[in-house]
DNA sequence: TCCCATACGGTCCGAAACAGACGGTGTGGG
DNA sequence: CCCACACCGTCTGTTTCGGACCGTATGGGA
């Protein structure tokens, strides 16, 4: 899928929000993601009324105009819409720095997507943050006795206790998920 | 302090790179970016080039270009840039979506500056933190036996875990720190 | 010896993203 | 009737981004 690439964080944010309430105006979702993801993803309100058209442009999205009163665009998702982001769901989450936020963006959209996608979201996770804890164990292990950057260790420290934690959610996560899977 | 406000928080990690390994290239500015920071903090090296140059102009930083060989420029702190760079790490964090990030980073570069700023900081963002944690139960006892956006709880949670997780680490830090303090 | 692969060191540029100022349009109340 | 204010949206100049691209050394294999 081409289009694909021309997607970024922010386009799913849009598809996503849409899916979840039904068509939307521009102001509609700059009032929801206010009120729900915006708590944990930002993004200038402008993009919510550029976006939209961009995806428009793209066929995953179909514009209505309102004539009287105000005229005010109502977005609407289209088939090719809903598709994408089901197979954004769907898809393996690239290994990122921001690999954090796009998996919560995703899980925040998980009730869009198929039953086991958040099963495999969550394996991702886990074995993704497995490896960064060995990582920074393996840098605290080999940098243990240099006063030098005895200092700077503090950080580590810090980036694994969010690790852990991140590490601990996934894991419960998947548990459960899998139980309901196997009931 | 005027320069501050043409300050990014790209702009304190080069200074604080600087501070912390002495003079040094822009590629070696690249090299210890990513073997120490660059685990949690990401941008482009291209950035690494155009804003020491920036800083140069304004007067955080001294240039010295090798006349033999290739000609590589060397960047030094000067005193003013050392003073910018301590009244960042001693200022208040302002609150904000990135706020952890920031924090981080102020974490990281804490050898710089001075002796309370540390202490500062975990009183900060402990206070921070418990101030998220309040809003999001908030959002979680208001939103409980509403089946809609039970999916979406889920999201909430791993935003607990994850201020909880912070909230510890700052806790404890503090607690480290203060210990210090009294001795 | 010469050539090629690879690491080093750096520049450049088009495309997004950003912050936030600005500007209309309803609407309720004094 | 008019003013204040919330609503709704646009626009713009600056940064940032990613990543393609380009020379220069170096060293090791043919």
């Amino acid at each position: 899928m081409v289009v694909a690439d021309r997607l970024s964080p922010t386009s799913y944010v849009v598809l996503g929000t849409i899916a979840l309430r039904g068509p939307s105006t521009s102001y509609d979702l700059k009032r929801a993601v206010g009120r729900s993801i915006g708590y944990f993803w930002h993004f200038p309100h402008a993009q919510l009324y550029s976006e939209p058209q961009r995806l428009v442009e793209l066929g995953l999205l179909e514009a209505e105009t309102e004539v009287e009163g105000r005229r005010r665009r109502t977005y609407r998702l289209t088939d090719e819409g809903l598709a994408e982001l089901r197979a954004w769901l769907a898809e393996p989450t690239p290994e990122h720095f921001q690999m954090r936020d796009i998996a919560e963006l995703k899980l925040f959209f998980n009730e869009v997507g198929e039953q086991g996608d958040v099963a495999r979201l969550a394996r991702e996770q886990v074995a993704a943050h497995r490896e960064r804890i060995a990582v920074y164990e393996d840098m605290r292990t080999r940098y243990a006795d240099l006063d030098a950057v005895a200092k700077r260790m503090i950080t580590l420290r810090l980036g694994l206790e969010m690790e852990h934690a991140a590490l601990r959610f996934w894991s419960a996560l998947l548990d459960e998920v899998a139980e309901e899977e196997s009931a």
